[in-house]
RNA sequence: UGGGGUGUAGCCAAGCGGUAAGGCAACGGACUUUGACUCCGUCACUCGUAGGUUCAAAUCCUGCCAUCCCAG
């Protein structure tokens, strides 16, 4: 019996090869595009392209009105708030994940897979992301995918390295193998400030830069959507030394800066917790924790009460932003679970 | 008005007779499925201004201008 799987296809090369790999091993292969917002269309005839090329089936699924519902609105209302979001790592199980399963589930699929840079594996009836050592682990996007999701998925691409699939995208005359990496968000072009003022018709007020050190103002900034935490460029002060944004305070309008990126506490809150390979957080267990895309999992304790999950990191590290995730993985890199940082 | 200080790129600033360090900001690029971080590169034919001394001045001398502090 030949399994039927639904590729997620993105018109990149990764997802090109991914169904290229699962044709080849024998799978009865579909492909299917997950049409976002306006600037999907490119993308669109991509994806098209790549089925035809492929000889795989094609469909379209529309996740437009979704996708302005659940993405778009957190990510201005996460601005709003003086934070900063990862719009991707809400859309991967709250969209693209979840209508690629939901598809699955009406026609009948054994499988959905994707081109992400990561494992999946199952033990013990727990279903989790594992991390690859190579710089393109994408297990940071994908913490927050549920068990039912991963319960279906298979990641090809988790046992070759970046280049291997150029190669094989070269060898094999898929024609977008020399398309550049994705890269920015996908429902804009341009400054997302630009997108926020323009198109969420959010209004921007300026207000006071306060140095944390001293407390003075030490000068004007264009409003709080324009910053992140741990930022250093593009702040218009001018100062003996490089200015870190430290922290950022919606209610008063107050952006306050920091000669020292490093002083942040050690103790991070989060909210939203997932759970991956652990049903739930044991208090003092020691972890490895990633509180950025890039960045190495760095050693950890759990501390949990009844109401909140809090991590204390053993080094301090710069930047910890409100907004973005932590993700928490045990000492080989099966990802435990995460949550967003307060 | 008298006495003293200071004037180097958008900002801070080194240099104190031998042909303009560095930092911040800005700009460009690399990296990157968010935002950032990081990395690389660019950025004063000129030192408030006008003269003078010298082979040679941002550096020494003089006038002027600007600005700050003290005295009134």
């Amino acid at each position: 019996m030949i399994k039927k799987v639904l590729v997620g296809i993105s018109g990149g090369v990764d997802s090109a090869v991914t169904a290229f790999l699962l044709k080849q091993q024998g799978y009865d292969v579909t492909a299917a595009f997950l049409y976002m917002n306006e600037l999907s269309n490119t993308a669109l005839e991509d994806a098209k392209d790549v089925a035809k090329d492929l000889e795989i089936n094609f469909v379209v699924i529309d996740a437009t009105e979704k996708f302005k519902e659940i993405i778009i609105s957190n990510f201005v209302s996460t601005y709003l708030k003086g934070n900063t979001p990862n719009p991707c790592i809400i859309c991967n199980p709250n969209i693209k994940f979840k209508y690629l399963y939901d598809y699955l589930i009406q026609n009948n699929f054994d499988y959905i897979a994707t081109g992400h840079y990561s494992k999946v594996n199952c033990e013990n009836n727990r279903f989790f992301i594992e991390k690859l050592e190579d710089k393109k682990d994408q297990s940071y996007m994908l913490y927050r995918l549920t068990q039912s999701q991963l319960s279906k998925l298979m990641l090809p691409l988790g046992n070759y390295k970046k280049e291997e699939v150029r190669n094989i995208a070269k060898n094999n005359n898929i024609k977008v193998f020399s398309k550049a990496d994705s890269q920015d968000n996908c429902f804009f072009n341009g400054k997302y400030t630009d997108y926020l003022i323009n198109k969420c018709n959010v209004i921007v007020k300026p207000g006071d830069f306060v140095l944390e050190e001293t407390n003075e103002k030490i000068g004007t900034h264009k409003g709080i959507i324009y910053y992140t935490v741990g930022q250093r460029k593009g702040l218009g002060v001018s100062y003996r030394a490089p200015l870190f944004v430290k922290k950022i305070d919606q209610k008063t309008n107050t952006v306050f800066l920091s000669t020292d990126f490093k002083k942040n506490s050690d103790i991070i809150e989060l909210y939203d917790v997932v759970y991956q390979k652990q049903e739930k957080f044991i208090d003092n267990q020691e972890v490895y924790v990633k509180t950025r895309y890039s960045a190495l999992a760095t050693k950890a304790v759990i501390i949990t009460d009844k109401t909140s999950l809090n991590i204390r990191l053993f080094e301090k590290t710069s930047a910890i932003t409100p907004g973005q995730s932590a993700v928490i993985y045990d000492d080989v890199g099966n990802v435990l679970g995460g949550g967003i940082i307060k």
